[in-house]
DNA sequence: CATTGATATGAATCCTACG
DNA sequence: ACGTAGGATTCATATCAAT
């Protein structure tokens, strides 16, 4: 399978050419067929320059339709059993992307409210400004696996849980890429933070990411940025060479964040084995934070109380009127008259 | 029309016997078809308590698209041609419900986003906090008129623009209805907030509102607090009682918002007219807010700089360096050696 | 009465590695 | 593939009890 190259052509065709199950990640920013009719004006007269792209252009909602049927059938086709893809639109098509989706058994994780914090205003005052997109995240199929770096995104996030709405800026500035009269290149260009946010959370390094709308290849900057690959589907000549310089000039980082470095379980050692190396032994007491006294480890790795012989989770859920806790979290042994965390022993262990 | 009542009864059934073009607005909440499987527990090991009614089981995508094609293709019927819809969803059910209202010819005006400010966790980490849900707000076919109170709404929110992004709380503590075990009442009850934002923003006093999926009422609660009547179809005598009482105890308030009186538009009086009565003259010399003569007022009710011969608006825009300004708001005339606003003279000619 | 802290709860498609 | 044991996982807010 190639990597980190730009196709040129058409996005269907193309895509039937590309093996099965050969990508961890597709994200992808379709036309979003905006129906615009009349020239819209400005509050001071001037021409707004909106989507007018012949690539924006369909017939009527069954040719939009059809035409996403067929990239979606094939990205499903090609998408690895425990991948993901990203779909980004706005309500002109994402009911129909999102309708087709879940008629092809994708199985939808989130819709991702992309909640713009510099909009464009609407200028008549004649309905709500529209101040968002929409993104659909799935997995492949009901029961499939898929990669979410939980924790990651968390951390990104002053270490609160990450939510379905995110407060993003335009991509404007030095971002966007102008042409020759240095006006904008691609009428839809996507702000990294974006394609960060995305990449992060639903891909590991190295992983092989799939954009059939390529543009100007905020995709493809972003996966290389991440220390992850791209592959770009795109038609037309102009972005793919604007894409081409922006990419060769990024730099790959390579930090906790980028190799999911939160996302490692604490080490799956068992009672048993810390007391074959002697971090614990048969009949050590167990104590809570407080250093009240809880009950005693015995010989088939069950610790008894007053009453009960059970597992350190059922124990530490007992001892706090819960019906679950993870007992490695709850319970301290003396080492030098001082608790010690039994969680802190398995650490040790893995030295 | 019957109004200010709840129907018992299937929802479908009694829309077909609802007449043609007979209401102003459509709120409709309906099942979300949520298709969880296992019981989900919290975090300490308790039962989470979500959506287990029988009301929001289907067996599948295409039982679940049939009834919500039935309900909204009867309430495209019912609605009136300048009348608006609202419909309200999660990524569950919200690309069926679109995709159906966008084949029926419903008008997409926007689709609103309830961010919630104090959503229900994630409690295992799996995928990002699910923290909204999605409105979709039509119009009754592309070129239909409606109703958009845009300065209430502007004025709303803090004299900006309103977006289609909307930060709401949860509907809980005494708000949220509860049953004789001090248990919610109804599973999915919405905030009054939210309605209150979509009746202010979409109807006129005395409109009437329709709610196919009335539950406890929230919609007949708001409406009349706002001075609106309502239609409320629901199956379940539970609810309907509790909605009848719920609903007695509102007060109608009317005030400048709940009438609507900041959308009134400047009266539409002619230079002509103005001049009829003796507010302005032939020959007239018009001056900008900085005391600037800029021009005559010619016979033709047009306006004559050193240059050109134009219309108010045509002349206010080549000052300003624009294509377009409103020149009602741009001129003042000299009375008493004091500026005055020619748009000032409109008001004086209606008194 | 004011402040602090514990408890309850809200439209939820909510685990996974190992045998 | 499937069952099972191990063990990882939560945020804002309202209410109510305690100080």
């Amino acid at each position: 399978m190639k990597k980190d190259i730009i196709l040129q052509g058409d996005c269907v065709q193309i895509l039937k050419d590309l093996p099965s199950k050969s990508v961890d990640l597709i994200f992808a920013d379709p036309p979003y067929f905006m129906q615009t009719q009349n020239e819209l004006l400005r509050v001071n007269g001037e021409k707004f320059n909106g989507v007018d792209d012949k690539w924006d252009k369909f017939e009527s909602f069954e040719a939009y339709d059809k035409f996403c049927h067929n990239w979606l059938k094939e990205c499903k086709r090609i998408l690895k059993d425990n991948g993901s893809i990203w779909v980004i639109g706005s309500f002109q098509n994402i009911f129909r992307i999102g309708y087709i989706m879940q008629n092809l058994s994708f199985w939808v994780l989130n819709d991702i409210i992309w909640a713009k914090t510099n909009p464009v205003p609407n200028f008549k005052g004649t309905r709500f400004c529209n101040s968002h997109e929409s993104l659909i995240w799935c997995a492949k199929n009901k029961n499939s696996k898929y990669t979410f770096n939980y924790k990651t995104m968390k951390f990104l996030n002053n270490n609160k849980q990450e939510k379905s709405v995110w407060n993003l800026a335009l991509c404007t500035g030095n971002e966007r890429l102008k042409d020759k009269n240095n006006k904008k290149l691609h009428s839809t260009q996507k702000p990294e933070l974006l394609l960060e946010k995305i990449i992060l959370s639903s891909s590991k390094e190295k992983d092989l990411i799939l954009d059939p709308f390529f543009g100007t290849g905020t995709t493809g900057a972003v996966a290389r940025r991440l220390g992850r690959h791209f592959l770009g589907i795109e038609e037309n000549k102009i972005y793919i060479d604007s894409a081409k310089i922006r990419i060769k000039n990024i730099k790959t980082i390579s930090n906790e964040l980028t190799q999911a470095k939160l996302e490692i379980k604490p080490p799956r050692i068992s009672l048993e084995s810390l007391k074959k190396v002697g971090l614990l032994k048969d009949n050590e007491k167990f104590y809570d934070k407080n250093k009240n006294f809880i009950c005693t480890l015995k010989q088939d790795n069950k610790v008894r109380d007053k009453k009960e012989l059970l597992s350190i989770h059922k124990m530490a859920a007992k001892h706090l009127n819960k019906k679950n806790h993870n007992g490695w979290n709850f319970f301290y042994v003396l080492r030098n008259d001082a608790l010690k965390s039994i969680d802190s022993l398995r650490y040790e262990y893995e030295k």
